[in-house]
DNA sequence: GATGAAAACTAAACCGATTTAGTTCAAGAT
DNA sequence: ATCTTGAACTAAATCGGTTTAGTTTTCATC
């Protein structure tokens, strides 16, 4: 079963390459070419099984029908979905996704965009480690399609597509005032990325808002590269005496995970003690003791978000002084880790 | 910042396009190019940010310098990792990778090989849904380079790598009886992937050669379609009164996860009353209640040996008679829920 | 001062498509 | 009998590189 090219049907039928690549693309009926003749050449490349070649095809339609996808992990699950749907997106109009993870290191993402534009991918989607304005600026300024996810730039106006961070950790706040809890900690991350303040105003303000007293040594700062010991001595300062936290809202999903594994070594009962909630999950925060109850991202309606937004961009190539912007919402999952009323 | 050509190149430097060309694929020397219109042409290109269009390259050179990867489902960490794996070993050497996940359906594997032949990948790494017999001894046939991971087919002599399934289970249910357990359930998919086989035959043979005796209905067979509610029945099964199983492994992490949660709802303690052990790892494992012993897979073995076969194929292209076989060890990871001697 | 060889390039074909600008032919109108 | 027109095609340029097979220039050698 050799390769078979487009030449190779045209003299086999004695016809032009032309008018079996116009049939081959649906133009036959716009391009007069009889319907015997279209019948023939479609038939012909059924049988022998003809595929274009999509580095030729792109390259003299100038473009490839490809999008590059761009986060700081694949194997984080939040990431590794919202990329499913894209992908399943993609396919679904015959376009290709590659996807790379930049290890939230801003040089290889540099490198990965890079690498993409050459690769003649039509746009890209990226999940920035948020060092890297620079270059999605002239990214932006060459008027190349992308749009950013999870982070994006404050003073940078691009297209974006966003969670809700702040209301996040308000419906968190609420849901454990609610529930009776008087005095609580928030456990993040001390990077630099936009989410992560978000997260926190959210925290500070909607204490605030309920009148209640907001503190410093409340929050708890984590370097990602040292999270497990630093979580241990955050949670350690959260719950020492004489002023124990009784809630814990934490920034991301592994630090939730990680925070419960210390709570747990020194003894304290979740939720007796102390209540949990984590932003964001991992998928196995049902399975764990206590459930974790979380703030549920909308990984779905971000992937599908981004891909018809940059489709868009691809489509239009628009007066770029406007940028789409989207900030979707969360949603609160409630397991045990927050107790009950009491 | 316009995009620039070698052709702008050649034009500005009064030079020719092959000039160019060679010099900036390292070529210059071997074909005497003058040092100083190398300089010249090197400088050139940085100064203007010049990057060759991989399509042109691609299509001219015969090769795309891309490699796809296609697995069940790139959100399920075992996959997820292995992909990170061959992502990272691929940038490397400047190949990209595209990934597609076929959910396990043949016929979009199918779709998904051809998709990624048409784009001229130079190889595919698949872990194939085995039911895909037919496609695979065509790309076979047609040598085109490809190796398999974690699933194979039995009859189908072909490069691969996987795990020693049986070996897998044959060192779980050694732990079990070690610790003194008596009677070991089996819960698996009710799936035809050689790999379930083989960890039940591993379950089955050790148990024999341990001299106890090996029963039917000591094994499970889930539908994946329906696991929730299947799993829950199998665990009825297999602790009803009154020859209840003292210790359950099960074929892989969903299984247990799902397992372990019936065994809850139902009053069951683990490990008191069974202990449960699981073929492969989920990331929370560790922070179950309680955590979960697993026979832990060699992920990054797998990327790791599964790219180098591929690239030894592309580049070799050696005689197709003699295929690679690949069988890695897992290890035991030991946690609580086999509970220690009594 | 002709010869040969090495150094330093270049023209043009090629990869496999798409696409623009025609061409050929037959039928119908004048 | 010629002109138009529409149907049914096709030749050739193009995309942006790579690569083969030269060509030109310089210089040492006999």
């Amino acid at each position: 079963m050799k390769k078979i090219h487009l030449k190779d049907i045209a003299k086999d039928l004695k016809l032009s390459k032309t008018a079996v690549s116009l049939v081959l693309n649906n133009k036959g009926d716009e391009n007069k070419i009889s319907k015997e003749t279209q019948k023939k050449i479609i038939e012909y490349a059924k049988e022998h099984n003809y595929v274009p070649n999509q580095l030729a095809r792109g390259l003299s339609r100038g473009k490839s029908e490809t999008i590059g996808l761009i986060v700081p992990n694949i194997s984080d699950s939040f990431y590794a979905r919202i990329a499913d749907r894209i992908e399943r997106k993609a396919n679904e109009i015959g376009y290709t996704v590659i996807y790379s993870s930049s290890y939230e290191n801003p040089k290889k993402e540099t490198e990965l965009i890079q690498a993409m534009v050459n690769r003649q991918v039509e746009g890209i989607i990226i999940a920035s480690t948020q060092k890297n304005k620079k270059q999605i600026e002239s990214l932006k300024q060459e008027k190349f399609p992308f749009v950013l996810i999870d982070r994006f730039y404050p003073d940078c106006d691009t297209d974006y597509v966003m969670v809700d961070n702040s209301d996040g950790t308000k419906k968190a706040v609420e849901h454990l005032l609610g529930l009776g809890r008087k005095k609580l900690g928030f456990v993040t991350l001390n990077s630099e990325l936009e989410v992560m303040d978000q997260r926190k105003s959210g925290f500070k303000n909607t204490l605030q808002d309920a009148g209640l007293p907001f503190e410093d040594n409340m929050v708890q700062e984590i370097d990602r590269d040292d999270y497990v010991q630093e979580t241990k001595s955050a949670i350690e300062t959260l719950v020492s005496y004489p002023s124990s936290v009784d809630a814990i809202v934490f920034a991301t999903h592994f630090l939730a995970a990680e925070g419960l594994r210390q709570l747990k070594k020194v003894g304290i009962r979740v939720p007796q003690d102390v209540a949990i909630i984590s932003f964001g999950e991992l998928s196995a925060f049902d399975l764990v003791d206590p459930p974790i109850t979380a703030i549920k991202l909308p990984t779905a309606a971000i992937g599908n978000t981004a891909f018809d937004m940059l489709m868009n961009r691809i489509k239009t190539k628009e007066p770029s002084h406007h940028h789409e912007k989207r900030q979707l919402n969360t949603s609160l999952e409630i397991r045990r880790s927050c107790g009950t009323l009491n």
